[in-house]
DNA sequence: TATTGTTATACTCTATAACTATA
DNA sequence: TATAGTTATAGAGTATAACAATA
């Protein structure tokens, strides 16, 4: 098989990689969050109330970063901040009714848009195409963290715009 | 076809997005750049000496932040600003040697990416995953930018980290 | 003494608006 | 009058370090 038609490949990868980027930080613009925020939301729906600790652990972010997350959520209505009942030092981080709908209809949005992308795919062609990103995951995941070798993407991927 | 199997697709799709975009970024810093700046560095490599109202129309940023940006790649010392030598109020922004290097260092490194992301994969299963990545390509066309479906991506790929 | 969250400070990327020099 | 690039200002996301209150 030739390079270029596994560039090929990575280019096509990389410019499914930008369209899906842009289009939710547009829709979530239009919501009112921004990556960071809609991150923060999404990691609340899936543990429940937490504290600002565990999320900069969760999220992997620095303590002081969440408080500024905390703090635009807070002030736009989709989370609140509570002392913490145990623990005086703690704050506890909590959905809203408006922040619980926003992450119920995102979920349901992606599922839409799911059967939306693969809808029109016949079931074999699926199939092929999720076990050729199981093999780009899996050899990822050999090539391990320290491996210098995955590298220059951002570039293409931005020029492809 | 199930909700559940082209949920699943999606969400592989949205993890290669997650890990591709970390170690592109991890990647960068290591030579000095940012997303952003490499993004330039790229868009320069492409076209040649720009002017930077140029450079803010291909990227798509305002002339401000061209200003910001070429800045921290001066001072870096991968590009050069010098006047203009036909219009005196623009400036020219150059790769030096060193961008010039570490461009074609990042287009080899992701040749050789690609090569151990795909090298493994049968040619039929290789032409299978890049027929599924055009689908999702032409499907994302079809919708266009005011489809309100493409929706709440971002959440659940940050949550994949 | 260790931990939670904050204030203080700083850097990058982003934007708009006003201004300067030039076309 | 229009264009290229800057200064001025602002806001979000990120980080470290010092500090307060509490465990």
């Amino acid at each position: 098989m030739t390079d270029a038609t596994m560039g090929g490949a990575l280019d096509r990868l990389l410019a499914v990689v930008v369209v899906l980027g842009r289009d939710a930080q547009h829709r979530l613009a239009e919501i009112g969050l921004s990556d960071a925020r809609a991150g923060l939301l999404w990691e609340l729906a899936r543990s429940g109330p937490t504290t600002q600790r565990r999320l900069a652990d969760l999220i992997g972010v620095s303590p002081r970063n969440i408080t500024g997350l905390v703090d635009g959520l807070v002030g736009t209505g989709f989370v609140t901040r509570e002392p913490h009942p145990d623990d005086r030092r703690a704050a506890l981080v909590t959905l809203t009714a408006h922040g619980t709908a926003v992450v119920v209809t995102l979920a349901e949005e992606q599922r839409v848009f799911a059967r939306q992308l693969f809808d029109g795919l016949p079931a074999a062609s699926l199939r092929s195409f999720v076990d050729g990103l199981d093999h780009v995951l899996g050899v990822i995941a050999e090539l391990g963290a320290d491996s210098p070798h995955l590298a220059g993407l951002l570039p293409a991927r931005l020029s492809a715009t």
